[in-house]
DNA sequence: TTTCCACTGTGTACACTGCAAGCAGTATGG
DNA sequence: CCATACTGCTTGCAGTGTACACAGTGGAAA
């Protein structure tokens, strides 16, 4: 019910008509300082002391905008996917709409890896998400799904773009550069699992490794994406 | 290329023909006092020393098994998960049986929420995982897809159950017993969002509110499941 | 059988973490 | 003008992951 502190504070900005001393910083340079760190040396490099240091402050001076260490990385989040960025929609079916969200999101979680391996501490309230969400439910509008549905329609697209960029990004480390990140998994499999007791496992990996697609993890994002689509056109 | 170490180990197990005392555990029993603490504190209390307790061994000995806290934590999701435990298919059509995957997963994941929380330091090579992964290819079989195929679109659903899941349980948090997880939130997103600039999410969210379904996330869960099985359906 | 040495688990230590408590200073509403 | 609520700082603590050196063990080689 009650909406916690730091959102609030995202969403309104401190009006300052109170005693005592003003605040010295925005939460958008918090989320930032801690961004940049990040995307500098991974998370393990954002502590509060870092973040307070880079921002001319001590890791206690956070606490006064932030009442956990989960909720700065809840707003790091939002500040790493930013607004949505992406052209407008103009005159274009619904599909195409919804593809172009889906894209536009994977990059910004290519952009900043590290907020794959977050899990935020509330549901999605920030303006950020907020305003991804709105993008995404304009996207649907051409569609005769009830309103609920659209919403339904739209996390089901998110969550898959988050899995699915996750996955890849997974893949994707410790890999030669150059080689086919995919390839190299399914040997590991194929050298681990036992033919007789993973016969379709066995399969697929030989399949693979057999006729490796030239982009692996793009392949697999269309794929799985048009899937989505063509579930959610069953409904349109 | 190489295969880690622990992963070797929870696969092939130790053949102990080296010199030097034996291992005194299996890397099974680390695995479980992990879970059992992370199920009965969360993962706060899952430290070296507290699982090494928990085995009459100190932190520093767990290190011979598991080159980090990483890989520990891999450990523990593969038991979390557990080998598939639900009736074999029978002569299911691939939609029922995906769809008792699909369950199963997710009342795995709701047994043991922390899971939801980690991200797992290698991409999926442990033993039960890929017994999931053989189970829900074997769902696929009477499809007309290729193997690799196959791997997306089960890719795709579990990605699905993992997001929803992740997402119910965020929900839930906070939530008076009794009421309803999407109710609360909706409120709150109308409370902070304005009409004029987010229009399509207020008018969901006052959908949602005016007609707050019986069980939302087993709602929500089922329509994304059939929207992606719709989507699998199509390519089948 | 004896020797060797890779391997086991332990103890200690270190740098670092998130955060509780109390502090002096500040700017606003009454 | 004052009281008050707030700022950011300092100190300190319990606990973290893990590096390193160590004594003990037991299979493989001699």
């Amino acid at each position: 019910m009650g909406i916690p502190g730091y959102v609030d504070l995202a969403w309104h900005g401190d009006d300052g008509r109170r005693p005592g001393p003003r605040r010295s910083l925005h939460l958008r340079a918090i989320a930032t300082a801690g961004v940049e760190l990040a995307d500098q040396g991974g998370l393990g490099r954002v502590s509060m002391r870092t973040v307070g240091a880079r921002l001319g402050m001590t890791s206690m001076g956070l606490y006064r905008y932030v009442q956990a260490k989960d909720e700065l990385l809840a707003l790091m989040i939002d500040e790493a996917i930013g607004p949505p960025d992406f052209p407008a929609y103009g005159q274009a079916p619904w599909r195409d709409r919804l593809s172009a969200w889906a894209y536009a999101a994977r990059c910004r979680l290519e952009a900043h890896p590290w907020v794959l391996g977050l899990s935020p501490p509330d549901p999605p309230a920030l303006p950020n998400q907020i305003q991804w969400t709105e993008r995404g439910l304009e996207a649907l509008q051409p569609t005769r799904l009830a309103e609920t549905e659209k919403l339904s329609a739209l996390l089901l697209v998110n969550v898959y773009v988050r899995g699915q960029t996750q996955l890849a990004t997974g893949l994707a480390r410790g890999v030669r550069p150059g080689d086919n990140p995919g390839t190299q998994y399914a040997q590991m499999l194929l050298r681990l699992a036992d033919p007789e007791r993973f016969p379709r496992l066995t399969a697929a990996m030989t399949q693979h490794a057999a006729a490796p697609p030239a982009d692996f993890t793009d392949d697999q994002f269309r794929f799985g994406l048009s899937t989505v689509l063509d579930g959610i056109a069953c409904r349109a």
